[in-house]
RNA sequence: GCGGGCGUGGCGGAAUUGGCAGACGCGCCAGACUUAGGAUCUGGUGUCUUCGACGUGCAGGUUCAAGUCCUGUCGCCCGCACCA
């Protein structure tokens, strides 16, 4: 009987629609299982099959979770808002609304195609008013308990999209949309105080289970470090320098502090400075760099000295000069520090280029050719000199700077606060309210959502203005506090605000009193387990591990931490080995595949091409052996015996598979799941027959990867029910194990001949048997053996040497 | 520069964590069936000088035994990047 695919599959994906097979029940008695993938931004491309990857791993969880007695949640949506809806727009005069739905549209029929179990009635959409009403309402809850702030400071400008971005969003001085470079600029910028959390988002790391390299990517984003602020005197004022080190100890090698060019002293001193017109010459110049060229130029040390200003070093009262340079950051630490060029290679060579004393204080290295940053005892240093450890000389010196009240201790952050507003059309409208009398105004909860206007030009306003600020009626209104005339903020959300707190929704996506029924929230959360991209993993998964981790501070979820478990799938690359892209035409469409080989074997392929975490190239010829595998597994329909259990030949080889398909699933191995699978299909073909029972556990196995021809091979060969409500096979581990297995009998390590064992032969006769065997016995004359070993089941090693 | 990972046939990749390297699949070779084969089936397929030797980027080491552990080295990929 030919297998055909086309109407096979869409007949049970009709079933499935219809009687909401894969419905996921709001607390039940079964224990519950919430599995997550990352949702699409449904671009105008249409899905590739990395999406099809991404989601195949987890669809084959849910599937096995369900058979396996589970009450299962794998939801699906679509986080909508964005730029490329937008350009679309200004592009083509077509509504970011229009296209995102018909995004949307095809989106699902795409994922439908690929019989997804997903929850269809959970589908979100982040640009809907009913979703993106509680987007707003946890902005406004984060303003409330003051983790919203307004700043002005220098910023990332896109001047092509025109928008503001986050340092996330202009990595490499390229702009994460349209990669062209990003200019600095001051304006107004929306900050979420992400920096409050980042103890508790480090702590909350011990508690889950994500694979290392993606807490260790966690951890450094974040980038804890601990050391001591310390004040330097400014000669002549009553200033304090403030300044940031993680080597306090080192204070006696100061020979010059370094502030960034930004620095408010340079301006509150200005009178007291008398090159003041050099150091704002030196400061546009730096103003003009991208933050990417600033970061680039590590060799050549750069900076001018601040005549008319000293600092004196509180540890020994010496007058050290101050300098400007660009390799300081005002965003980190205090934006200035102290120069310890002995021992800090970028100090050693501003040191060098601009004649500074380098005073040594730890022992060790050559400092006449570069700074020595190893461990050593300290010298030239007062109190500490002898100290030999470390962490003790920074005790030490800590402890001294407390109690002379010059410097503390401190804890620093390579993580910045969250910039959080874009000057653009198609994204949560910011629900504040700027009035003249009260100030910032939250727009007040019953009158969320504050709905995006309709406008007609979605082109941004002068000098990057939303393109809101041009809808007077939008912006116009009266304030809430005081009824007196006020304007609305016109900035929008960024782009990853919606997806910061989607997963809570799938839980209760109806509702229209709260983001979530605290109930549900209960029975659901937390999420067991995450997959997605590797590039999501600290970005989208910081910024939603805070969100979550703010609610639970409030009270609104019930755990501190959403996600138990994280995994990361590998891309797919083109053909050609490169990373799939339109411009370079190697993308895969999985229509086509679905087309031409069917849903079962797009899906068998995307997991079976190699390991699901790592990067591979996609292969025409190879998705045709997934082809051939699901056509052999439904001609086994023709040879099917009567027999209920498993034939005495391949009862270990059942047991073996299910074991291994089992554990496999668990643990991302997807790749060698499906090859015993095909080895068990191989070894039915080779033994001329399968009996129901070997069919029926093998069918239920392949299932959550190939569920249509599975599911209709089970109607056919009239087994009870329907597959998908049936039960995950259990195994035997005593029925795993062979009776008799071959071992190899090596002499010096080398395979010299196989023996037919009993697994509990005892190691003498096996010994004693191996030494019988022919070809051993020719080669064992003329030698004197040293050593016998023998491993259980698996080998014998005879040593020897000649005599 | 720092952090993480990887290097195995012609290709994608396996290897119970120290125990028979190359599972499974692709490709290739031969045969069968066919008017036909880019369909299907059967068998073969690491390399070489083939009763043997050599083989997991390279060079050493530990061990009865190393893809796996240790030291050094080369190459590739991914993050972060003047973080004081």
């Amino acid at each position: 009987m030919k297998y055909n695919f086309a109407q096979i599959e869409k007949k049970w994906q009709k079933i499935w629609e219809e009687q909401k097979t894969f419905a996921a029940v709001d607390i039940s008695d079964k224990p519950k299982y919430y599995s997550l993938v990352e949702f699409p931004y449904p671009s105008g491309a249409g899905m590739h099959v990395g999406h099809i990857k991404a989601y195949a791993g987890l669809e084959v969880v849910s599937r096995k979770r369900r058979l396996q007695g589970y009450n299962v949640l794998f939801p699906i949506g679509f986080d909508a808002f964005g730029l490329p809806a937008e350009n679309y727009a200004i592009k083509t005069g077509k509504h970011p609304r229009k296209v995102t739905n018909d995004n949307i549209h095809n989106f699902t029929s795409q994922l439908k195609r690929v019989g997804f179990s997903f929850d269809w009635s959970r589908t979100i959409d982040t640009t809907h008013e009913d979703y993106y009403k509680w987007t707003q309402w946890i902005f406004l809850k984060m303003f409330e308990h003051n983790l919203v702030f307004r700043d002005k400071t220098l910023i990332n400008y896109c001047p092509s999209c025109k928008v503001v971005l986050s340092n996330e969003d202009s990595q490499g001085g390229k702009c994460d949309i349209c990669h062209s470079d990003i200019v600095q600029k001051s304006k107004d910028v929306w900050y979420l105080r992400i920096t409050q959390y980042a103890d508790k988002l480090l702590e909350g790391l011990k508690e889950v289970d994500y694979s290392p390299n993606i807490k260790v990517q966690q951890e450094n984003w974040i980038g804890k470090s601990t050391g001591a602020f310390v004040n330097f005197s400014i000669s002549g004022t009553d200033e304090q320098l403030k300044i940031y080190t993680t080597r306090p100890d080192t204070l006696f090698g100061v020979t010059f502090m370094v502030i960034a060019p930004e620095h408010p002293i340079i301006e509150k001193y200005k009178d007291k400075i008398t090159n003041f017109d050099a150091l704002e010459a030196y400061k546009t110049e730096c103003g003009k760099k991208t933050a990417f060229e600033r970061t680039q130029l590590v060799k050549d040390k750069t900076g001018v000295k601040i005549e008319g200003l000293t600092a004196v070093n509180p540890i020994n009262g010496k007058e050290i000069p101050i300098y400007i340079s660009d390799y300081v950051m005002m965003n980190y630490g205090t934006g200035a520090i102290m120069a310890v060029p002995a021992h800090d290679q970028r100090d050693y060579e501003f040191a060098k280029k601009f004649g500074i004393a380098i005073v040594q204080v730890i022992k060790g290295g050559d400092i006449e050719k570069e700074a020595y940053t190893g461990d050593g005892e300290m010298i030239n240093s007062g109190f500490l000199n002898g100290c030999t450890n470390k962490k003790e000389s920074i005790e030490k010196a800590i402890a001294y700077l407390q109690e002379k009240g010059i410097g503390e201790a401190g804890v620093q952050y390579k993580m910045n606060d969250w910039a959080f507003n874009r000057q653009r059309y198609w994204g949560e409208p910011i629900p504040i309210v700027h009035c003249p009398k009260c100030g910032m105004v939250p727009v007040p909860y019953d009158q969320l959502p504050l709905k995006l206007p309709e406008v007609e030009n979605f082109e941004p306003g002068q000098d990057g203005e939303s393109p809101l600020a041009k809808i007077d009626s939008f912006v116009n209104c009266s304030c809430p506090k005081c009824g007196g005339a006020a304007k609305r903020e016109t900035d929008t959300m960024p782009q990853w605000a919606g997806s910061s707190w989607y997963f809570l929704r799938y839980v209760d996506p109806h509702n229209d009193k709260a983001f979530a029924d605290q109930e549900k929230l209960k029975y659901w959360m937390p999420v067991d387990w995450y997959n997605g991209g590797m590039e999501h993993v600290t970005r989208h998964m910081i910024y939603a591990r805070f969100w979550y981790r703010f609610l639970y501070d409030i009270g609104e979820v019930p755990y501190p931490e959403p996600f138990l478990k994280r995994t990361a799938q590998g891309l797919i690359l083109g053909a050609d080995g490169e990373k799939m892209s339109k411009s370079k035409g190697n993308v895969v469409d999985p229509n086509e595949v679905v087309d031409q080989y069917g849903a079962d074997v797009l899906r068998t392929y995307v997991l079976f091409m190699g390991d699901y975490e790592k990067a591979a190239p996609w292969s025409d010829e190879a998705v045709k052996g997934c082809k051939r595998f699901i056509d052999r597994v439904f001609k086994l329909n023709d040879m099917v015996t009567p027999q209920e259990g498993y034939s005495p030949a391949l009862e270990s080889a059942m047991h073996k598979t299910i074991k291994k398909v089992s554990s496999d699933i668990e643990t991302l191995k997807y790749n060698t799941a499906i090859a015993t699978l095909m080895t068990l299909l191989n070894d039915f073909y080779a033994k001329g027959g399968v009996t129901r029972g070997e069919l029926k556990t093998f069918i239920t196995l392949l299932n959550p990867f190939a569920p249509h021809v599975t599911e209709e091979m089970w109607e056919i060969n009239g087994f009870a029910g329907m597959l998908n409500q049936t039960q995950w096979p259990e195994y035997c581990e005593e029925k795993c194990k062979d009776e008799t297995v071959q071992i190899a009998v090596q002499i010096n390590g080398k395979v010299r001949a196989k023996l037919d064992i009993a697994l509990d032969e005892p190691q003498d006769t096996v010994l004693k048997r191996a030494k019988e065997d022919a070809r051993i016995i020719e080669l064992l004359q003329g030698n004197q053996i040293v050593k016998e070993i023998y491993v259980k089941g698996k080998l014998v090693n005879i040593v020897v040497r000649p005599q």
